[in-house]
DNA sequence: CTGAAAGCGCTTACAG
DNA sequence: CTGAAAGCGCTTACAG
């Protein structure tokens, strides 16, 4: 690869110049100046950003965390962290963690040796002292991890009334909720909003814990259709596990949504890929990653930020599985 | 953070006995040994990556290029990647091109600058003398792309005629099949598959082009089942355009698999969350992100490919939307 | 076995 | 306006 000082040399001045027309700092003659854009598009050069970074001690890169790209929630977020990493000319470094506290921490290492930017956390996190200790920036998305941690969420909360409310307005009298994992912070808001709607209306109900994966869903939703034969309603903490509730419901030869009206949470796309297509509660995905991100790229610049907390609404997306039927 | 001076300080050593101590290099005795691995730990050091990417030019980092990563076929790809990559100290970089030829070039560069060690390419890609001039080792997943770069695929012909001959075997007269883009290789070897089994059976039969989304696909099999409402079999050259197909037969008041029987190509996590699961060609697709990936390792080790195309068997995977339902 | 020195490719005070 | 020099944190011939 050609270097400042080729550059340097065909151009006919230091390197120092050469250096301050890149970065177009510092005094430079007109005549110096275009000798060295001259010598650059010769020789077709490119700063070499690892000699940069190792000066700058900083690297353009950012770590996204995620506990598994395959869970189809968290492709669309990091299409959304990307994008707008790209257009600020940062680069961003995929980790899957499963929730494993030991993977974390190794990236968090190797990051760190690297001059990592900054880190976004889609990970229920083990390691918060680990994580600041580094002083790399961070922010959290999805999911609250810590009060010193800048967070983008939806209103889990409002998003899970207006499920249940939906629910309970066309006419199910009999609804069960799988709940997402106990202490993950969405999951729980989530059920509180939908408590509050089944007190409010005193409806029959029924709770379960299915996880956030298809098949534990599919079968948690089978025993409780089997114990509870008249549940008419079915309020998924995710889209993920609405799909595995569905599923259920064609095993016990329920229909969807003639004998059970059902709805999700997330607005991935799955939803619409369906059949009958999910009802759900829409979170602005793309537009949070890409506020975590923006967040993440004024805190590397050092500057103030407005709010620590950024919480975005949610809008009940009507589909086929919740509504007619008759 | 605390650098290799502080800890030749510390143990009372100069820097290269320390680096000696580090890369297990040259010889270095007992005492001084100890000694630095001493500082070492009271000094909690760690070594940075990015001086050492400097003097080696090489930085642990290899590009993912996907065209979207919220197509849900990637993510596990993906996954395998970044777990084979991990496993062997490297990092991975996503990119997403939306097949763009600027976008390639522009993380090409990016990665060129920072010294990239390696490329997985799971795009169509037009940049395929500009990615060979970079002289950055390149390996080509699920797609061919020149003779000169070592492919990772699946059997994709073989593949669609297991596909094509089930329809056959479960008695369907009139099948459709949804191809995808002309000139993507995968999709070019499916629809060759299709046509042998269907000539060799002389079955009646159409074939649309339905994109790699599922928007299209639907609306094509809706229009493709309002002209031929006799079609009774579908094969879809990907799981999400299947699901798309499914949606349309929805629409059309079509049951499946009573009237219409479907399968799809893939096996991606997707096709087991619809409702019924979907029939599906599998691909081995966390096998051969690894593959990739560990191919990708030794040519960064330059060392001897033992072969430039690597194909994997297909696995015919029936669920529930071919069989039965008389 | 060990250290001083040069070098990886940049950037930026500093002196002129 | 410009260049020589030091420094970012490592590694590795080279000399001893």
């Amino acid at each position: 690869m050609t270097t400042i000082k080729d550059v340097a040399k065909q151009a006919n001045v230091s390197v120092a110049t050469v250096s301050r027309v890149l970065n177009q700092k510092g005094y430079v003659s007109k005549e110096s100046e275009e000798a060295v854009k001259k010598a650059i598009k010769i020789l077709n050069y490119q700063p070499n950003a690892v000699a940069r970074s190792l000066y700058h001690k900083t690297s353009g890169i950012i770590g996204l965390f995620v506990p598994d790209i395959s869970n189809p929630f968290f492709p669309e977020l990091a299409r959304a962290v990307e994008d707008a990493a790209t257009a600020e000319g940062f680069t961003v470094v995929l980790c899957n963690t499963d929730n494993k506290q030991d993977k974390e921490q190794k990236y968090i290492q190797v990051l760190q040796q690297k001059y990592a930017d900054g880190l976004i956390i889609v990970t229920g996190t083990e390691s918060v002292e680990h994580i600041l200790s580094t002083h790399i920036p961070v922010v959290a998305l999805d999911r609250y991890i810590s009060e010193d941690i800048p967070t983008v969420v939806s209103s889990n909360k409002q998003g899970a009334i207006d499920a249940t409310e939906h629910l309970v307005e066309q006419g199910c009298t009999f609804i069960a909720h799988l709940r997402g994992p106990i202490g993950v912070t969405s999951a729980d808001e989530r059920y509180e909003g939908f408590k509050q709607v089944i007190e409010k209306h005193s409806i029959a109900h029924v709770v379960i814990d299915s996880g956030f994966e298809i098949g534990q869903s599919e079968m948690a939703t089978r025993k409780l259709l089997e114990m509870y034969p008249s549940i008419d309603g079915i309020f998924a903490s995710s889209d993920v596990t609405a799909a595995g509730a569905m599923r259920a419901a064609y095993k016990c030869h329920k229909s969807i949504p003639t004998d059970i009206k059902v709805i999700g949470f997330d607005g991935i796309s799955l939803g619409e890929m369906l059949t009958p297509a999910l009802s759900t509660v829409q979170q602005p995905i793309y537009d949070m990653g890409e506020r975590a991100t923006k967040l993440l790229m004024t805190m590397i610049e050092k500057k103030e930020l407005q709010s620590y907390r950024h919480e975005f609404k949610t809008k009940l997306t009507i589909r086929e599985t919740s509504v007619g039927g008759e």
